[in-house]
DNA sequence: CCAGACGTTGTT
DNA sequence: GTCTGG
DNA sequence: CCAGACGTTGTT
DNA sequence: GTCTGG
């Protein structure tokens, strides 16, 4: 799963958007980012009408069909192995996908365990990465305001989450990977091929602050050491 | 046909 | 919107 | 993900 | 316990 997330160093994520052509981030989105959570907004990179943007979505998809934007059911994951059955993603599986930036997610010891810190967990060389991510846009019937949303896939737990012990982790895609993603016409199957775990080898993980994280503080205090 | 659901993780 | 269940 | 609320009538 | 909100 993948709950929380972070954006210490904003300059990642145009990078990544540099890569594929495009830059943006407004000014106000220029600060790191400590404890993101579902329903604020993530920064994203999608296709629209075949032009490549970066924009920030809401996270937690809501349906296009749904009738209120608060919706009885969590969709701020999707679990990837399910994508094309799911009513509120097989849609947004095959029309709106789009790479979520980030440079680290936090993910909670499963229970019963008694540690309830959080780990943080991120690449050692503490770059950015790319999330497999759905979007989709649900309108107010009453205001026509519309609103644009997006969901982290998931898929099972490398070894690094699973000793945490956590049984899943969002799906990161590698440079080829992202393109096949966002490729209007990779078929199915081979977009099912990307939705693995990303291997542990080049990823570190360390014990966040509880304190902070928990009670959503958004500040360095989420990741510097406890003591 | 219409009504109702549409989900995840983790736990059992 | 689209599928499932009754 | 976790934290926090969990309610009504009537009034501003 | 369960749902909503961030």
């Amino acid at each position: 799963m993948c709950g929380r997330a972070t954006i210490i160093d904003p300059e990642g994520v145009e990078q990544i958007a540099v890569e594929f052509h495009k830059k943006f981030l407004p000014d106000d989105w220029k600060r790191p980012r400590y404890n993101i959570r579902p329903t604020e907004e993530l920064p994203v990179l999608r296709v629209v009408d075949d032009a490549l943007e970066l924009t920030l979505l809401r996270w937690g998809l809501i349906p296009s069909w749904a009738k209120e934007p608060a919706l009885k059911f969590p969709t701020f994951n999707a679990r990837g192995d399910t994508l094309a059955e799911k009513p509120t993603y097989r849609g947004p599986f095959k029309n709106r996908r789009c790479l979520v930036l980030v440079d680290g997610f936090y993910e909670w010891p499963k229970k019963p365990s008694k540690d309830r810190r959080p780990r943080h967990i991120r690449f050692r060389d503490r770059r950015c990465f790319a999330l497999a991510g759905l979007w989709d846009r649900w309108v107010d019937r009453a205001t026509g305001i519309a609103v644009e949303s997006c969901t982290i896939v998931t898929t099972d737990a490398n070894e690094l989450l699973a000793s945490v012990p956590h049984d899943r982790m969002p799906v990161i895609l590698d440079d080829a990977a992202r393109r096949i993603w966002l490729d209007q016409t990779s078929d199915p199957a081979r977009l099912a091929s990307l939705l693995v775990p990303h291997s542990a080898d080049d990823m570190e993980m360390l014990i966040a602050n509880a304190e902070f994280v928990n009670h959503a503080i958004d500040d360095p205090r989420c990741v510097e050491p406890i003591g």
